[in-house]
DNA sequence: CTGATTGCAAAGAATTTGCACTGCT
DNA sequence: AGCAGTGCAAATTCTTTGCAATCAG
């Protein structure tokens, strides 16, 4: 957040009341946002705040590079989900069955990584690592038969995740 | 394709006129197509064929696992781009300048994979990884200045990517 | 035959744009 | 003050749905 600022100055962008809120706002939830949600926790702090809004500042948060944008496998549909751009790479696994999102760490992603530049000769800019399967809790339910065995991409939009 | 008629079959699903020509644009085409595109020359053979099934088979062979969807960084748009599941699994590179796409199969795909199942615990159903960055001609032209410098979200809509 | 599949038109969801007004810097 | 930024309404883009007609198995 410190160096949001800094870099929203340096490209000469205002820093209104509404993008402190929303900045604030993605900053904090440790949640994935979507555009949606983002907006109903942004209009607790001042009604007025459009929706509009919220998509302006994405872009512009996008653009700056201050945020990424995912999709989350499309799992609950085709919006998209941002997070402020982390220090450390990393990828999203997602549990089909419950919507779980964990994020993983490790070294395996950076050598991937430098092993796509290496082969390729590409200059890397921003990496994407999404990854749909079954968590543990789920896969003993599945495993029970306690839910129907379903095609992959056929669930509903899924429940509140169960605890831990 | 050959086995694609045996898991459509499976499923109990008819292999009507449209979706046969669905079917072999997409295996043909090297391309990644999006669903207007997919539409576009599937009219070519079938001027009736409508654009509502062209999403809906797209929508089937998804939920079969015979396609998978890309968004390719969302480079040129939020349309979403459909492939024939490979046999090995690969990511998805492209060059935010001038909007090629390369494929980059490796062991680090699988070691990746491998590792977040160990460690996560999750059964993995599918994966995706995608990439964004410079390919080495645009590398080139950044570097001579013939390009203006912008955000990486930025730019508008690529022309076709140089030759080779 | 008969239920799955199509086409058409219309609805929906997510996101963007035009424009007059407002408020940072 | 002056222009970036906002809100509102309307437009766009992408995708889905309802329903009667059609066709594959």
């Amino acid at each position: 957040m410190r160096n949001t600022r800094a870099t929203l100055e340096e490209r000469g962008i205002r820093l209104t009341k509404q993008r402190k809120i929303l900045l604030e706002i993605i900053d904090q939830s440790g949640a994935h946002l979507d555009a949606e949600k983002l907006y109903q926790l942004a209009k607790e702090r001042d009604p007025k705040l459009n929706r509009v809004t919220v998509y302006r500042t994405l872009k512009l948060l996008k653009e700056s590079g201050l945020v990424d944008e995912l999709d989350l496998m499309h799992f609950a549909g085709d919006q998209h989900y941002y997070e402020t751009r982390m220090k450390q790479e990393h990828a999203h696994v997602i549990c089909l069955q419950c919507g779980r999102v964990e994020e993983y760490f490790g070294e395996p992603l950076r050598a991937l990584r430098q092993q796509i530049q290496e082969s390729l000769g590409f200059e890397i800019v921003a990496a994407r690592t999404e990854v749909g399967g079954y968590c543990p809790h789920c896969q003993a339910m599945r495993s029970e038969g306690l839910v129907a065995a379903v095609g992959v991409e056929t669930m509903a939009i899924p429940a509140v995740p169960h605890a831990d």
